[in-house]
DNA sequence: GTAGCATGTAAGTGAGCGCTCACATTCTTC
DNA sequence: GAAGAATGTGAGCGCTCACTTACATGCTAC
C-alpha cells in the first residue's frame, strides 16, 4: 500500500499500473496478485487508508482542548502540510479522482468524504454552541466551503506550473473564512482604513507556521 | 465537439474512447481521424471550449452595471447552475481531472484555470476599489475561496448519491463568503449579544436571497 | 464528365492493460 | 528433515485501446 501512495504520488492515479506496483515493491505481477484480488481491491483499500488517515487529522486537532475556531484552523493547517507532502493523495480526497473512472468506487469515496465533512459540521456545531462561532452561522454552508478551500488551493496547486505552496496561501485563506463564520463581536474588526495587504497576526497558541521559500 | 461533451456528461472523462465519440456521431473511427489527429486533440478542444466558456459566463455577469459583489453573486450562481447542467464538465472546470491522466494537457488547463481566477481578482480588486469589499481583503486568498466554494460543491455533488443540487446549498455558501470578504462598515453587524438565529440583512440593495428548502 | 479532393468505411496493427497459470522457491511446523 | 502452505516467477491469454491503411463514395470545379 506504501508502495502504491509513492506511485500515485509521482505519477498520478491513472497511469499506474499493476506491472509498476509490482516493480515499485521489487517483484513480479504475479506476486502482487497473491495478496490482491484485483486492482479495484487496491484502490479501495487506498480508499480507506485515506478515510483513515483524514480521521486521524480531525481527531488530533479535536483532542485540542480549545475553540471550535482554533480546531478549525489546525485542522485546515494540517490539511494543507498533508496534501503537500502527499501530491497525489490529495487528488484523491480533494477531487475523488478514482471515483470518476472507476465508478464501483464511487460509493466508497462518497461514504469516505461524506464522513469528513459531517466532522467537520460537528465541529461548526460545537463552535456555535460554544459561542466562538456566530450564532446564525448556517452549518452546512461553513462546511462546504471549509472543504471547498483545501479543495480549491489544492487543484489549483497541483496543476500550477510555478513552485508555490498551499500553505503559502494558507493565512490570508483562513482569514477570510474566519471572517465569514467568526462570531463578529470576538474578532478585532479592521480599521476602515487598514493598510491593504496588511497580514493578520496569527494567534490561537499555534506555533508560528514553519517559513517556507517560495 | 458536442457529441464529446455529451458522451463525458454521460459517461464521466476517462471512459470515453474514440469508437464512442464515433458511434454518437454517427460514423465510423476513421472518420474521425480525418477531421482530428489524436484524442489528445479532441481534448485539448475541449478544454479550449470549456474556457471559452467560461470567460463568457464571466463576462456575461460583468457586463452587468452594478457592483463588483454583485457581479460575483451573479457569476457563483450561473458557475453552479452550469454544473448541474453539464455533469461532466465539472469535472474539467472543477478538478483538471483531464490533466491528471493526462500530463501533457495539463498546461493548458493549469493556464485557462488561471485566466479564469485571474478575472475573479480583477472583479475583487475593482470591488475593493468602489468599495463594496473591505479594503484590507486579500485578493489572491478571496480568489482562491471563491473558486474552491465552487469547486467543493461541485465535486461533493457529483460523488453524492442523493438527489441535492448545488444551488440548493447556493445561498447560504455564498452568505458566508459575502461575510468574509465584505466591508465591515457597510453590513449591519450582529450585536454582541445577538439573538441566536437571528438571520443576517441583506444588504448592498439585493434583492433578499429566493427562500429555498433544504 | 471527369479529375481531384474531402469524407467515409472495414479491417487490421501493435501495444498495453488486468489477470491467470504451471511451475519454482522459501518458510513454517512438527 | 519432510510435508505443506505461503509466496514468487515468467510466460502468456484475452481484451481494449488509439491509431493506420487500402479502398469506396460523394461533392465540387472546370
Amino acid at each position: 500500500m506504501e508502495a502504491v501512495t509513492r506511485l500515485i504520488t509521482r505519477k498520478g492515479l491513472g497511469s499506474v499500473t499493476i506491472k509498476d506496483i509490482a516493480r515499485e515493491v521489487g517483484v513480479t505481477e504475479g506476486a502482487v496478485y497473491r495478496h490482491f484480488v484485483s486492482k479495484q481491491q487496491i484502490l479501495s483499500y487506498l480508499v480507506d487508508q485515506v478515510g483513515e488517515f483524514l480521521r486521524e487529522t480531525v481527531e488530533d486537532a479535536e483532542s485540542q482542548e480549545s475553540s471550535a475556531l482554533e480546531n478549525l484552523e489546525r485542522i485546515f493547517r494540517l490539511q494543507l502540510r498533508d496534501i503537500e507532502d502527499y501530491w497525489g493523495l490529495a487528488l484523491i480526497v480533494v477531487a475523488g479522482a478514482v471515483s470518476v473512472e472507476d465508478a464501483s468506487l464511487r460509493p466508497r469515496v462518497a461514504s469516505m468524504l461524506d464522513a469528513y465533512v459531517e466532522r467537520i459540521r460537528g465541529i461548526l456545531r460545537q463552535g456555535v454552541e460554544e459561542e466562538s462561532l456566530r450564532p446564525d452561522l448556517d452549518v452546512d454552508a461553513a462546511a462546504f466551503t471549509f472543504y471547498g478551500m483545501v479543495q480549491g488551493l489544492s487543484s489549483l496547486w497541483v496543476l500550477s506550473e510555478t513552485p508555490w505552496q498551499p500553505s503559502d496561501q494558507g493565512d490570508p485563506v483562513w482569514e477570510t473564512y474566519k471572517r465569514g463564520v467568526a462570531r463578529v463581536a470576538s474578532t478585532t474588526p479592521a480599521p476602515a482604513n487598514a493598510e491593504v495587504g496588511a497580514t493578520p497576526e496569527t494567534a490561537y497558541g499555534l506555533p508560528p507556521p514553519p517559513a517556507r521559500v517560495v
